[in-house]
DNA sequence: ATAATACAGTCCTAGTTAGGACTAAATAAA
DNA sequence: TTTATTTAGTCCTAACTAGGACTGTATTAT
């Protein structure tokens, strides 16, 4: 890769990306949640919940963020605290009654919008462009642990 | 495209772009700007300036947002709002000595950066991407429109 | 020419965002 | 065992985010 060939690549990936959060989001709107709190809802879905920290993982939401976002769930009965038996810092987080009911309606149907949108594209592209993606974060994580240790 | 295969590229192309942005923005931060600002920086670089109509289009950001980003670029003295005289609603905005200072110095910076990221990766695979991420962009485009004409 | 409609940018609200300071608990080292 | 270090989650700040209401200006239709 030599000179600026690699601007087309970021330019469309942050231009997909967003293309795709505008659509997601707008959708989930329609069902009564933030995309963040979906993404949430999702995560634990068929769990039996998980701390702060996996969830963290998981979402790509980091803590000071998931405070929050957690505060507004609970906040609507979607989902709960518990503190953890095996470890005094560590909540777990999982759904309520309400919770899973949500889950099992919304988390299909979205999947199901999203699936429309690739209705016309050939698997095999897909299929490729996933592993590329994945070779660009692999060198992106890189780059920030340089960026880090350079300080 | 069938069932759930298109699941892998969806989780790749959010935390692909999630691993440039956090890269990106920790490099922009030690240059002393945000994403959003130095965007808008490189933008407006090398030209005569343009309204926010057009900026909002070409950084993808919202109008809401644009106007609290210029004026906190305003407050830097790196950007000027200058009203236009072909349309009484609009208004230009344009670097200032100091901010096509800034941009000479930030934005090649910032590219020599991303390019090293790009080093170990094939160059044709790069280019598919694009042309595929493109596609779906186009996809998730029309998707929206749905969403919206069916409100 | 006037009325209806569309458009540009600002302001407002609720929410997300990252990062760093902080507290309490757990683990490791002395 | 006491001390030192790491870790989990909360709180705080500054900034970004989208979307909608609003104001003033432009354009279009009548």
């Amino acid at each position: 890769m030599t000179q600026k060939t690699f601007m087309p690549v970021l330019y469309e990936l942050v231009r997909t990306y967003q293309a795709f959060e505008t659509y997601s989001a707008a959708h989930i709107r329609l069902l009564g949640l933030t995309a963040s709190q979906f993404d949430i809802i999702a995560t634990l879905g068929n769990t039996e919940g998980m701390c702060f920290k996996d969830l963290g993982e998981k979402t790509l939401i980091t803590k000071g963020t998931l405070t929050g976002v957690v505060d507004r769930l609970e906040a609507k009965a979607l989902v709960r605290r518990v503190a953890s038996s095996l470890d005094g810092r560590s909540q777990m987080v999982q759904l309520t009654k309400a919770g899973e009911k949500l889950f099992a309606k919304v988390f299909p149907a979205h999947l199901c919008h999203l699936e429309q949108v690739f209705a016309g594209l050939p698997r095999k592209d897909i299929e490729n462009t996933a592993i590329v993606l994945k070779q660009l974060r692999v060198a992106f994580s890189a780059a920030s642990l340089n960026l880090k240790e350079a300080a």
